[in-house]
RNA sequence: GCCCGGAUGGCGAAAUCGGCAGACGCAGCGGACUUAAAAUCCGCAGACCAUAACCGGUCGUGGGGGUUCAAGUCCCCCUCCGGGCACCA
């Protein structure tokens, strides 16, 4: 075979080729083989500490390429700064519970534990072949009872403290799976597994968590949050939806046989705010509503209760025809909700044929049920006011309910000698009340303040704030989650699992094919307990905890992993927190950045941890797309990043997904750009390696004193590239840019090879040039950067290494180009002294042929010259 | 409906403080090497006009207006795309 033995002898003529699928797999067995590695150093190594953390991911079996990018992201500014000198806590975990692993213990047969963890060492293994810098030895896995104990205890504590609690509520629950659903599991009505099947509402008795109580340091915190997205801290402040109002009492106009014995004044027995208390428990209350417009109460034509409101459920039984109409009036809302367009519902109603009293004219209005009133906010009841609220003037059209106005633009109020009719509903707030008793002149603000006090005074209102934000229903009627942690006693009630008997272990052999309520119900040995108390025949608890709870704190748990006596140590936490830079998607903005905020919180209302916030940077990156869409397996557009590692290598798949566009933006994936970089990463390999003798032999030679021309052009390039760099890092992060400027480096470098290969370039600032283009490789390719930093001999890690400062004098051009216009337009461009003076660059300009053209015949009017930046001459 | 983003060549993008628009990369075109191809290397490349060829000219950052010697960048209005929230009283 004489042209294969040719084509072998050519080969081992030439340098050799940059093969990263031998390169990669040799340093990752290195890396694997050393797990200090990436380990930080513990609190008392006088270091500065800087904790990096990427979102734990749900252990599906396979990364995508948002993860990739996710942790491409992190692993740059762990590496970096590990290079700066930092002490970095990089870590990573799975979020290893959650229905995923039932659905697929019913598919394969195989228990949700195996299934999860060999999806986990799979993905690992990803990580591991991408040359991630984690931790190992901090991993966490939070289906394992080492961790999800001190969910357990957690649970306790926060039961202990009146922060849990059970309650009867409103579900999500689809006869699919048996179960309930998460609000973000139901997909348009449908459940997320069964697209076809709708997503019912039921009513279960829940344990929640009470959120509510750290609604108002939670919105006030977000103020603190400077260094999040104004994004995500907009949607937070939204979804916690403060607002400020009053509560005002509308008494029930009594029917003869209502009226207490003793009491004919037709007011009721006692003042309620709630609506639902009552001192005799069959007297018909005051109605309580809420408003934040109480300025507009003269203009209250009705009430408006929620067809789930107590006075309704009582009214109703009295009177059949109108049980009926609010049953099909919940039917409605119930299908509504359950196809998940609540919005789009058209506003119905019916009258009860009963009457309140406007506590302020003292008129009656009319009660009404209306679909559009929430019981779960505020009252579960509202006046309307429909010349000024834009759904009360929606029903009252349709019902041709009455129309008061009782406020005018301000405008309105002068000039024109009259009052012009504002444009219904009108509900403006720069205004001033008419037809509004004594309150009648003033502007909505003080009549606000003013009419709230006089409610106060008179016994039938108060000032109020209402929150969005609800109490945090964890219970899950599942198997794969963590056991709640408490008893049920015939004799005691409800008892918590004392704390030395933790964990409470899930049962392994569970018949996870089995479909209704909680799987855990079915397993004797698990449900039958004896009562810690008494020790008689109890129940266990079998709902298990929503996985929010397992990331609402694994961060701390990292700090301190193998603590097998607490979640973690006090001090421990007190060094690392709070994290400086948390990176992930932004479709956690609100659910898990919000309880992890709630949690953080009450961890420290226990004395657990010093921080009130545990994030003091957040960076959400954009989304992986392809051409244009999503990537998704339906549309069939998933680039896998196994094949991307196999043709292109794990540093370009990588690099690529920071090269691409700026991390903050979606990127659309183009395989051809990493084949691009791929090529740029084998210039890289080429250059360093036939430069390499010389390289060496210049380690340990001093610099010349002076430069050579093309020396100091090519030290100059350096320079601005390490200035770049150390510029990004420290909080732009435009990695593209830093790519697009080490490419920049590098064409000038190959530009210049054969001057180099001349000697013209002594071998000591080669030295220097490829040393630091290797340190600035390292945050993007350090597989490559690995493979160079040991050719150049050096045996020490490349993260140990310093960052290199760059030299502004070094960086500076000498001679810079200088834009000269004539009325702003590019004449032409002169090639000037850096640092030359406003009297230079004039004369110089106007030196130039082209200018004094075009200067002939004008006048000037004016000369702009920014030194350094350009001259302008205005003519006429 | 409300609240955020975004829009720059054929494509991904750059322009950090109001100062040469399009760095860097992809795709494309031309050339070198090769019997040929791939790979690699070198060069060209916003649009239009003009020219035999140069020299050159005009326009150009979604659209319209404004501020300024100068606007992708600042201000006002509008369109389209993406995302979030959505009867929250």
């Amino acid at each position: 075979m004489p042209v294969e033995s040719a084509a072998a002898a050519e080969t081992n003529k030439r340098p050799e080729r940059y093969n990263p699928a031998e390169i990669e797999p040799r340093w990752q067995a290195a890396w694997t083989a050393e797990p200090d590695l990436y380990a930080a150093e513990p609190p008392d190594c006088g270091k500065q500490k800087y904790y990096v953390l990427e979102m734990l991911p749900y252990p599906s079996g396979q990364l995508h390429m948002g993860h990739v990018r996710n942790y491409a992201i992190g692993d740059a500014l762990a590496r970096h700064m590990w290079m700066r000198g930092y002490n970095v806590l990089h870590p990573m975990g799975w979020d290893a519970f959650g229905l995923p692993a039932e659905n697929a213990a019913l598919k394969n047969n195989t228990p949700p534990r195996d299934w999860t963890l060999s999806n986990i060492a799979a993905m690992r293994r990803q990580m591991e072949r991408l040359g991630l810098s984690y931790d190992w030895q901090r991993e966490i896995t939070t289906c394992l009872p080492e961790y999800y104990r001190w969910n357990q205890w957690f649970f306790l504590k926060l039961y202990e403290h009146g922060l849990a609690y059970r309650k009867n509520s409103k579900v999500n629950w689809c006869p699919e799976c048996a179960t309930v659903l998460a609000n973000e599991q139901v997909v348009d009505g449908c459940c997320w597994r069964h697209e076809e099947t709708a997503v019912q509402q039921r009513e279960l008795e829940q344990w929640f968590l009470r959120t509510t109580k750290y609604a108002e340091e939670l919105l006030r915190d977000l103020d603190k949050l400077e260094a999040w997205p104004e994004k995500v801290r907009t949607m937070q402040r939204n979804w916690i939806g403060r607002s400020e109002g009053a509560l005002v009492d509308f008494a029930l106009v009594l029917e003869e046989k209502e009226k207490p014995v003793g009491r004919d004044d037709g007011y009721p027995v006692k003042l309620d705010l709630t609506g639902t208390m009552l001192e005799q428990p069959d007297a018909p209350a005051n109605i309580a509503v809420f408003t934040t417009r109480i300025d507009t109460i003269y203009g209250a034509t009705s009430l408006q209760l929620a067809p789930e409101h107590p006075l309704v459920k009582k009214l109703a039984t009295d009177d059949i025809e109108l049980g009926k109409k609010v049953r099909e009036l919940l039917d409605e809302q119930k299908s509504a909700r359950e196809k998940g367009d609540v919005g789009a519902l058209e506003k119905h109603g019916v009258a009860t044929g009963r009457f309140a009293t406007n506590p302020f004219t003292q008129e009656p209005v009319p009660i009404w049920v209306a679909n559009y009133v929430l019981m779960d906010y505020g009252t579960g009841a509202i006046m309307s006011v429909p010349a000024h609220d834009e759904r009360d003037y929606e029903f009252a059209q349709k019902y041709h309910l009455e129309l008061k106005i009782v406020v005018l633009p301000r405008e309105a109020n002068h000039g024109h000698g009259g009052r012009s009719e504002p444009i219904l509903p009108y509900t403006g707030e720069d205004s001033l009340l008419i037809n509004s008793g004594n309150f009648s002149g003033l502007g909505c603000k003080e009549a606000q303040q003013k009419m709230t006090a006089h409610a106060q005074e008179h016994g039938f209102g108060r000032s109020s704030i209402t929150y969005r934000l609800k109490d945090w229903g964890i219970s899950r009627q599942r198997y794969w989650g963590t056991p709640i942690p408490m008893i049920y006693c015939q004799k005691d009630g409800l008892v918590p699992v004392p704390e030395d008997q933790l964990p409470v272990l899930l049962p392994e052999k569970i018949d996870i094919t089995q479909k209704g309520g909680s799987p855990l119900a079915r397993v004797p040995e698990f449900a039958r307990v004896t009562c810690p108390k008494c020790g008689g025949i109890a129940r266990r608890e079998t709902d298990t905890m929503d996985t929010f709870v397992d990331s609402s704190w694994y961060f701390y748990r990292y700090a301190d992993a193998r603590n097998n006596s607490a979640p973690f140590d006090t001090d421990t936490v007190a060094y690392w927190f709070p994290i400086d830079q948390y990176i992930g998607g932004v479709e956690h903005a609100i659910l898990h950045l919000i309880y992890s905020r709630f949690w953080t919180k009450m961890m420290r209302d226990l004395g657990l941890i010093k921080n009130d916030e545990p994030i003091e940077r957040l960076f959400t990156q954009g989304m992986v797309i392809k051409n244009g869409a999503k990537m998704s397996k339906s549309k069939g557009n998933v680039v896998s990043p196994d094949d991307m590692i196999a043709r292109y290598g794990a540093d370009a798949t990588r690099m690529y997904a920071l090269f691409a566009a700026p991390p903050d933006r979606d990127l659309d994936w183009q395989e051809d750009g990493v084949a691009g970089v791929s090529r740029f990463l084998a210039r890289v390999y080429r250059f360093a390696t036939q430069t390499m003798p010389r390289t060496i032999a210049g380690r340990c030679q001093p610099l010349p004193a002076e430069f050579t021309p093309l020396e100091q052009k090519l030290m100059r390039k350096l320079h601005q590239t390490i200035r770049r760099l150390t510029y990004e890092f420290e909080g732009r992060w435009h990695f593209n840019t830093c790519i697009a400027s080490i490419m920049e480096l590098m064409n000038d470098l190959t530009a210049e090879e054969n001057a180099i290969a001349q000697g013209t370039v002594r071998d000591s600032v080669l030295y220097v040039i490829t040393r630091n283009l290797i340190l600035m490789l390292e945050a993007f390719a350090p597989y490559l950067a690995a493979e160079l930093w040991s050719q150049m001999g050096e045996d020490t890690p490349l993260l140990r290494a310093a960052w290199p400062i760059y030299d502004e004098r070094l960086a500076a051009e000498n001679i810079i180009q200088v834009p000269v216009q004539i009325n702003g337009k590019l004449r032409v461009v002169i090639a000037v002294p850096a640092g030359s003076e406003e009297g230079h660059l004039r004369v110089t300009a106007m030196a130039e042929p082209k200018i004094q053209a075009g200067l002939e015949n004008k006048e000037v009017v004016k000369v702009v010259v920014v030194p350094g930046k350009l001259v302008n001459f205005v003519v006429r």
